[in-house]
Parts: structure tokens; C-alpha cells; sequence
DNA sequence: TTGATATACAACCATTTGGTTTCATATTAG
DNA sequence: CTAATATGAAACCAAATGGTTGTATATCAA
């Protein structure tokens, strides 16, 4: 795994925003253009077009070309990047590691 | 459960910064003063107390008065909200529910 | 070819964030 | 009592965030 500061921030950062879940919860089962995505939620398509950004940034989505569409598609793997990160804090608090040095990179 | 959006927000966004996870995690093991806290990292004692505000605002720490010192103590539970709602993303992607209803309140 | 659709991107703006310094107050130690 | 320590809280600042509108470009449909 291996993740330095700025990407774990990035991706916590992503997640702390309710529009931006909803994208990824969509687009974990079905993928999207953006303007899909846009008709959903009460912004402009450029505000939708940014939390996409955001989430890409992030790792949590991919775009990929179709046509002249950009279909958006969650991924799961920044998720369980995410999920590892906070079983990592669990243990801790169980006492049964005491450091980070297994997900956390040193730089 | 039964998470505003809200609460979700301030879970991740307390997360998304180093410092603060920082803190969370000593703290998860042995409280520490404020002070303590503050001398660990590179800046003002101010910052450092408004970290431990954003973190006290997550529900990731709380605090508890002890003399004139405030002892702050990581908080295990609110780093399982944020678990389980990881999870509910994975199992969304894995077909095998589609909502969030569980952990989501309405509101 | 022309018009409609999909995206990209820049400029702008208000608010929030993350830091600072400064001052006030409470508590402990001698 | 007095000095030092621990915290709280205000005022201030630069940068980031989350939104807007407007414009340009690419692609598809008829």
C-alpha cells in the first residue's frame, strides 16, 4: 500500500463532502458522463465537473473517453485504501500494533 | 447509527489532515494534555488547540478536565462510524446492497 | 453542414481553513 | 502571595474550497 501524507488527506478530504459520496456511491454500480451526473444534484455542471476533479485527484473515481462523453466510474480500490487506513487506527487502539509503518509511507 | 451528512462531513474532513490524524492516534493509546500534544508538532500552541476543536467537533477525541490541564483521549467510536460507513460503500460495490439507508439518517 | 450536446477551462467571488499573535483567566507550585 | 503554567479566545491573514458565469472546443445527429 505504502500511501504518503498528501495522498491519505486527499482522499479523506474527498469523501468529506455529501455530493461527492453520492458520485461515488452512483458510480461504484453503474458508471456516468458527467452530465448524468449533473442532472442529479441541484449545482451548475461546472460545480459537478469540480467534485469530480476532487474525486479523481483522490483516486476514487477514474474517467475514461466514450464518444464525446467522459464516463465517470468509482473505484473501489482508493475505498479500501481508506478502509485499511482506519483498521490500522483500530488496532492501534486494541493495543496490538503501536505504529503505522505498515500503510503509512515515510515520506 | 443514523449519520447526518453533516456528521459524515466532519468525520472525514477531521481526518483529511496529518496533524490531526496524528493526534488521534497517540491519543488513542494514552491521553494527553493539550500542552503535551502541542510541543510534539511544528507549530503555535493556538494551532494545535484548534486541531483538537475540529477533532472534538468529529466526535474523535474528547476531552475531560484534570486540574488545570485538559486531558484529550481518542475516541474509538467515531473512528468506527467512519469504518462502517467504508464498509457499506464496499458492500454497495459488491452488489449486495444498493442504499445507505442503514447508516444514513434522513436528514 | 449545421445545430445541439458534452466537456474543458478561466475568471471571479464569498466563505472556510489553518495558521499566526496577543490578551485574559484559571490553577498549581514555592 | 506570587510566579509560572495551561488553557481559552479574539483579531487578523493568506490560501484553499465550493460555488457561479462565460467562453471555447469537440463530437454527434439530422
Amino acid at each position: 500500500m505504502d500511501l504518503s501524507n498528501d495522498e491519505v488527506d486527499r482522499i479523506f478530504r474527498a469523501l468529506a463532502d455529501a455530493t461527492r459520496r453520492d458520485i461515488v456511491r452512483r458510480t461504484l454500480t453503474e458508471e456516468a458522463s458527467i452530465s448524468d451526473l449533473a442532472h442529479r444534484y441541484d449545482m451548475s455542471f461546472a460545480a459537478v465537473q469540480k467534485h469530480i476533479t476532487v474525486l479523481e485527484g483522490a483516486g476514487l473515481v477514474t474517467k475514461h473517453r466514450k464518444g464525446r462523453e467522459r464516463r465517470i466510474r468509482g473505484n473501489p480500490e482508493a475505498l479500501r485504501t481508506a478502509q485499511t487506513l482506519l483498521n490500522a487506527y483500530e488496532r492501534i487502539w486494541q493495543g496490538r500494533i503501536d505504529r503505522l509503518d505498515a500503510v503509512l509511507a515515510d515520506n
